[in-house]
DNA sequence: AAGACAGTGGTGGTCTGACCACCAAAAAAT
DNA sequence: ATTTTTTGGTGGTCAGACCACCACTGTCTT
């Protein structure tokens, strides 16, 4: 028997002796954590306290389990704790205008971050997608700001733009058709020469239009 | 009996419905949530499963639990999940100038946006800044630039650099101490002015400060 | 009547043991 | 040698129990 007595938060105990565990076993990154019952007999504690720590470092994407076979050491950049938080965050409808806002902030931070770094600005990635344009006369808005905010490899900036991007998704269906092309190839020539002014310029011409759109979409079929 | 099964992860799917039972009982800050038993019942699974949703939220600071009272939801200020986040994180230092990085956005965000509207750089806030300086001698960082977020009425924006703040402290403890009037006045008054070509100019100076510093101390005590 | 006290019901905290679903590697059958 | 089956281990969930704690209530003392 012998019921553990609860003096504070024993599962954050837990939490800070599994980096301790960690630490000491040198468990690397993609790695297997002890199983449950394991350190639930290590620890001297109940399996389902152990559960609670490791699902709470779960949610933080600290951790990654896999039914029948463990836990494991997780890719820490996966920051999968914004979803949760934006979850809550987003609660209130008129948060929609904040999630776009946002969203445009590391937008133009990309750009801008581009336009100003000769080695960025010049990658080839710009001519392929320069390319495709010239072939398939369309690209996706968001498969070309997604390959703008992976070149600046600034990966948490990536994740919290790519969950803001599939909340517009959802509340208004459109941003998954093509742009003009001008527009685009404008904005690209800008940012290659590194013309950060008229980059932004092309972009907020971008956003105006795609603004626009929206607009009359709600128009047409109104839910409210 | 009747064991549940589990398609995939369960406790989220609990996470979302708590996300609806709060939205649906209108229940603010600092209310109390339906109680784990209830909650157990509620949603046809078990209290374990339950508790575990909780706990993850709970090391999130979303939620709070006073044993022998309640669940509540939580103001958010506690948000434990940042130590134990920086705790673990230690281990992946290269995603520390990714959290750096992305939190520099939102300010420079602010800052410009603020610097254009001429109805926000006219604040009184600024004003009553500025004398907190005059007198005191010094202001917080964090203060200064929270005020400014505050004044841009992007609640996300705020929410997202709230957090990074703190992971960002919690790493080095650095980040509290006061700064050069100087720098902070110049920020200031080319804020107000709608200079924002000067104002960001003053924001880099004051950024290199603090980097300058930060490298200085861990080389002063280097425990790697 | 006012205050101190013991009881009571509800709440979170934990433990146990059981069962399910799943997976990978070993063992058996082909 | 290849395919199939078995088996052991793992996470996922549940039910019921007990503990520690707290707010409330009704009683008892003064």
């Amino acid at each position: 028997m012998e019921i553990q007595k609860a003096p504070s938060k024993m599962y954050l105990d837990i939490v800070h002796e599994l980096r301790d565990i960690i630490k000491n076993e040198g468990i690397k990154t993609g790695g297997k954590l002890p199983s449950e019952r394991v350190l639930a007999e290590r620890l001297q504690v109940g399996r389902s306290t152990v559960r609670e720590a490791l699902r709470s470092l779960e949610l933080l994407g600290l951790i990654e389990t896999k039914r029948g076979e463990g836990t494991f050491l997780a890719d820490f950049q996966k920051h999968q704790f914004v979803e949760v938080l934006a979850d809550f965050i987003m609660q209130q409808p008129e948060s929609v205008d904040d999630v776009n806002e946002t969203r445009r902030i590391h937008e133009i931070s990309a750009i801008k971050a581009i336009s100003r770094n000769s080695s960025l600005r010049t990658l080839p990635v710009w001519e392929s997608l320069l390319a495709k344009i010239e072939h398939n006369g369309e690209i996706l808005r968001e498969d070309l700001i997604r390959e703008m905010i992976i070149a600046t490899e600034n990966r948490l900036s990536l994740k919290i733009w790519f969950l803001l991007k599939q909340y517009s998704m959802v509340r208004f269906d459109a941003m998954t058709h093509g742009v003009e092309n001008s527009l685009v190839k404008d904005m690209l020539q800008a940012v290659r020469s590194g013309n950060e002014i008229a980059a932004l310029a092309a972009y907020k011409k971008w956003i105006d239009v795609v603004e626009r759109e929206r607009r009359e979409k709600s128009n047409d079929s109104r839910h409210f």
